[in-house]
Parts: C-alpha cells; sequence; structure tokens
DNA sequence: TACGGATGTGTGAACGTGCACACAGTAGGA
DNA sequence: TCCTACTGTGTGCACGTTCACACATCCGTA
C-alpha cells in the first residue's frame, strides 16, 4: 500500500534531542547566534543523520516571510509559443533574485479559474512579492496586489495601472519613432504598419511612436491592425497592406514574429526586400537573425527588464521606496539586412 | 516612510469575534459541516467587510499539503529560448493541475546555487509535488526527490532515473524510425541526420530509431552531431553533412528547428526541396509551419505530455500507485510539403 | 418520560518555527 | 565587593490554521 506521509520528517525537536541540546540552540545554529563549538558539531551531526531540513511553511507563518517571489505571465498562451523575449525575462529575474538568495516562481494565468487560484496563492503568504508581466487593462490580479499592498514590478504596465505600483520598460513610443525614422531616412517615402496588441500599452505606444516619427507623411489607411504579436499575424496584415496600397515601400512591424510573417507575405507577392520593401521589426528576438534577409530592429533587453523587475521588489522588501516609479531601459537600433 | 507590514491582515480570530461566532464556525464556512443559515451569512458578510484571506502557510503547516506542485525546468537556457514545446507542455500540465485546484508553480534551475535552492524550496512543503522537465542524467535534484519520497513525474527520463520513479514522455526509437521510413518509402536512398543532444535519452532514442530504419542502408558518416536541439546547429550540421556526401538526398533532423537550419544550408547551396533533398523534422511545433517549404514531422503531443505529467502527480497526491510507471504518448507523423 | 440521532456551536491542542526573555557562568574594572 | 559586559544555553509563547472532542439544542419515537 502507498503511505500518504512517507516518513516523519525530522523537526527542531527531534534534531535537539539527538544533539542534547534544547531547540533554542538548534535554532541559533541556522540563524546565527552564540553557539559553543561543541554544541554546534553536536547540532550539525544530528542534522545530517536525521537528514533534516526545516520546513518552509512554519518558517513562514512565523517570520511572515517566504523568501520567494511570484513571476505571474498573464494570458500566457501566446506569449510562451511566439514571444520568445518571455523566457528570457524570466531567466534575467531568476538570476536576480537568486542572487539574493529569494526563490522565483513562475505563475501562468490563462483561464479565470487561473485568475482566482493565484490571487488566493499571491495573498496566502506564499510569496513576498510579484513581478507581472503583460497585464491587461483592469486585469483583477492587479486589483488583488493593490488591495493587499504587495510588493509588486509591472513589466510594462497597462494605461489605467495604479500610480504608486511601480514598473519596469522600454520607451515604445521612442524606439518606434527612431526605427520609423530609420526608414524615412533611407528614402522610404509610402510606409506603412502592421500594428499589434492594441489593448496594450506596448501596442499603443509602438503605433503612437510611428504616427510621430512620420507627421505629415502619417496616412491612417497604411496601419494593418492585428490582434497577436505572432507570426500568422504578420502574414495577414502585409497581404492587407499590400492590397490596400501596392505601391508601399517601408514597413514597420510591431514585432520580429510579425516581420518575419511579413517577409513571407511580400515573398509570395514576388517583392523583394529590401529592394523594392524596407522592413523593420521590433524585439531583437531570435527570429531576428532567422530571416532572410536578417532584420533590422528595436534591441529589446529582455533580460535586464527581468533583473531590474528583480532589484525592484528586493528593494521593497528591504523596505526602500522603489526610487524612480517607472524605468525605463534603453533600446538601441541593430541595423541588419532588411532595411 | 514605507511600512515593513503594511496592514495586520484579518485572521479567523478577527472574522469570528466580528461575526460573533467561534473561530470553528469561521473554519466549518470554509470548509464544509453543519453551519445554520444565519451563522453563515454574518460570517461571510463579516469576511468580505474585513477583506479576509485565508493564510496558505498557516493552512500548509496544519494540514502538510500546500495545494502546490511544482514544475522543474533544468537548465532552461535553451529550452525557453529554442524548444517551442516546453511552453506547451507547461501551459497543458498547469490546465489540468488547475481543474484539480491544484496551483502549479515553475522553478528554474540555471547555476548551482539555483539546484541547491530548488531542492531546499522542495523539501520544505511549499509544494506537494514536482514535474521534472529535461533532467540530466546525475542531476543532484533527483537525488533530493527519492531521498524526500517526493510524489514526482518526469517528463522524459534520463538513463540512470530511479526505477519507481514515473515518467512521461514518447517512443522516440518508434517515432524516428517512422519518419525516416517515410523517407525510404518516398524513394530516398542517400539519407543522413543531424543528431543533437546526445547526452540525453531523447537525442540518443532519436538516433538509435534512425539508425533501426536505415538498417543495412545506415551509413555512420552520414550522421552530424551538434549540442543542441536548435536553429544555428541546423545550419551548422547540414552544411557538414553536404560537404560529407554531396550526393545527399534526404535528411532527419533531430528537431523542427534543426530542420529549419537545415533547409537554410540547403537554399544557400542551391538545393531544392523536396526536389533534390527530402527534410524531416521533428516536434511538429510552431516551426514546422513558417518553413519555406513546410515541415513534415512528429508531432509531438507536448500539451497532452503536460497534463499527463499532472494526472501522475494527482494520482500519487490521492495516494494512489501511479499505475504504469512509464507512459508513452502516441506521435503520429505529419506529412507536409518538406518530404 | 426518556432516549438516540441529527444538527449546530465552542474549546483546546497541535503543526514547526523563531524570538524575547530568563538564567548561569566568567572576566574585567571601579 | 559590586556592577557591568559578554558568552552560552534553556523555556514559553506566538504565528493562523484545522481537527477532535465536548457540549447544546431540537426532533421523532419507543
Amino acid at each position: 500500500m502507498s503511505r500518504p506521509q512517507p516518513q516523519k520528517r525530522a523537526t527542531v525537536h527531534d534534531i535537539a534531542a539527538a544533539a542534547g541540546m534544547s531547540r533554542g540552540t538548534v535554532s541559533r545554529v541556522l540563524n546565527g547566534g552564540y553557539v559553543s563549538a561543541e554544541a554546534r558539531a553536536a547540532i550539525e551531526t544530528a542534522m545530517s543523520d536525521l537528514g533534516y531540513v526545516p520546513n518552509n511553511a512554519a518558517r513562514a507563518l512565523k517570520m511572515r516571510r517566504s523568501q520567494a517571489v511570484a513571476f505571474v505571465a498573464l494570458e500566457p498562451h501566446s506569449l510562451f509559443l511566439d514571444d520568445p523575449n518571455i523566457g528570457s525575462i524570466m531567466l534575467g529575474a531568476n538570476a536576480a533574485l537568486s542572487l539574493a538568495d529569494h526563490q522565483m516562481v513562475s505563475l501562468v494565468v490563462e483561464s479565470a479559474r487561473d485568475t482566482e487560484r493565484v490571487a488566493r496563492y499571491l495573498s496566502g503568504g506564499f510569496v513576498d512579492g510579484a513581478i507581472v508581466v503583460s497585464a491587461r487593462t483592469k486585469d483583477p490580479i492587479i486589483r488583488v496586489i493593490s488591495d493587499l499592498a504587495l510588493p509588486a514590478a509591472f513589466v510594462g504596465h497597462p494605461p489605467d495601472l495604479d500610480q504608486n505600483i511601480p514598473f519596469v520598460g522600454i520607451d515604445n513610443v521612442g524606439s518606434a519613432r527612431a526605427i520609423t525614422e530609420h526608414l524615412v531616412t533611407t528614402g522610404r517615402r509610402r510606409i506603412g504598419m502592421i500594428a499589434a496588441a492594441l489593448d496594450r500599452d506596448s501596442g499603443i505606444d509602438r503605433l503612437a511612436g510611428f504616427r510621430a516619427a512620420l507627421g505629415p507623411l502619417f496616412d491612417e489607411t497604411l496601419v494593418a491592425d492585428v490582434p497577436h504579436y505572432d507570426y500568422g499575424s504578420g502574414v495577414k496584415g502585409m497581404r492587407d497592406l499590400l492590397e490596400r496600397d501596392p505601391s508601399l515601400d517601408g514597413v514597420f512591424a510591431a514585432s520580429d514574429a510579425i516581420a518575419a510573417g511579413a517577409l513571407e507575405a511580400l515573398r509570395e507577392a514576388g517583392r523583394s526586400v529590401p529592394g523594392d520593401v524596407g522592413v523593420v521589426g521590433f524585439d531583437d528576438s531570435t527570429w531576428a537573425v532567422r530571416c532572410q534577409p536578417q532584420l533590422t530592429t528595436v534591441h529589446q533587453p529582455a533580460k535586464e527588464i527581468g533583473s531590474c523587475a528583480a532589484q525592484v521588489i528586493l528593494r521593497q522588501l528591504r523596505g526602500e521606496h522603489p526610487d524612480p516609479a517607472g524605468q525605463l531601459l534603453p533600446t538601441p537600433l541593430v541595423l541588419r539586412d532588411s532595411a
């Protein structure tokens, strides 16, 4: 028969008894304090003999600290499958938290059921803070976090985000403007955009930057609106644009994946890149160097974003005020072959 | 000044006092039992008035159950950036756990520091079980799990895995054999393979299947050995193969990403696909439909693998014996344009 | 009337930890 | 001699929850 509780785990009591000491002394060995060399040695051998592992749940209950930070990915379906950045952001955050001896735990929110359960999890004392990625306007998770006053950091921020919740991101407006200007200065005149995710700050801002760069050249009809940052949307968006204006000679795609899809649609329409049409992307993800031709794009410092968000949390845990409420990281242009 | 503990959180005591009831009754409202309608109503209004949220740490301490299951991704650097399957496996596992009202928490192990901390986390009572992805031979995490007798499920299994730890995977040998046979039956005669990750079971088994399918046709010199399942490795591996035998007319790539890289190298060498060379991949990931031509490949049921691993854990938590120690999921061939 | 069962409620203990406190011994200085 | 400081150890309590048990009330029936 299988046993629900396989073997009783050793506790501080057991260690104390085995070493002929009291619980307090065991605790001091673990957490620092005055302990004689013999006592320490006796307790340490007892611990390794009995295979002692401290009980996090009890520690968290007593200390009100779990040494864990949540990494919440909202609506990750498209994120994990199409957006290569999320992985880098996670790894960046994990590396920074790891250095401070905190455990990063990633939570995935796909359904309403998930939302509720994750909200309970966040408020239940299992984590000391939360990094939230890709929150949408009015997400219930946001409410939970601000109600609880849980230390938090948003990666990108939805338009209606509470003012005093810090966020980390990039200057989407400025970067979009810069890369669009690259198209202009290299002689493109009929420039369109495949805009995506217009319900998120990133999508809205990239469109705004595009518009600002073009000024009077901006033409509303040359903006194709697609739902997601993925390859398929790129193919469809590009076909759409070509239909609206066959004389198009420049395209700003809201992501590298979209740009890759656009390249495909252009190839199928018999246009050469960068000869007939200049294409630029956004993200500098693995897509950028896989494409033929390789993409000129905006480098998004995903790893740094992750580690920066982690720092924001750690500062709050130390009781410091998160200095700049919002933090924007630099995004250099990467010039390759597509424009 | 910032306050370390923002506001005192309401406890069952506070709720009981506010509702004029005892803690026991509050607990019964939460967990079921005999409660009168009035008492229930009073307690429920008190709970929403005070914004009560149960403390998971206390519950976990008392119950010895956290209702959380870890999803441990070992050496995820390449996983998250190159392997599109890991995301689907995660989402599949999360969906299944979600249905059973369990929280999936993903842990990332990149460094030795991570290994130790994750081991502590797993043994500390914050999770009831663990799904382990992509374990390598002799990973310390494996030892921790079997020492603790923590309910576990491996996705794929390293060659030296303890016999009684259940795993979920696919029949890499059989699938590789089947897809290679497709090359043979469509008339290819000089068939090479780009083999990857020969330190993992998946890599070893795919090579074995390839060899078995070819029988006497197998030629040791037509196997290019690359370290990872990624695009860049595909490009390099294909160049290598073409150099070894320019008359090659078929290639089995150990992953779709590798196949995509191979297509690139073939294009650069002026070979047509599938005209001159037939190419087949493995995974049926998003790569497969992005390529030109689209890939004939082996469908890997990533989502099902995840949910199956979750089921294995849930069964163990119910005290059932994990019925089949190892479970292999079917992998249909997907015929597209590349061979 | 008395009894057993169903329904409803309160109380004490325990989960495993860390910390405040109490206590004991030693040493140095006024 | 007394006071203080430092080192080393043991004890009680609290963190917030759940569960077993005790108690209380009501009903139907013997």
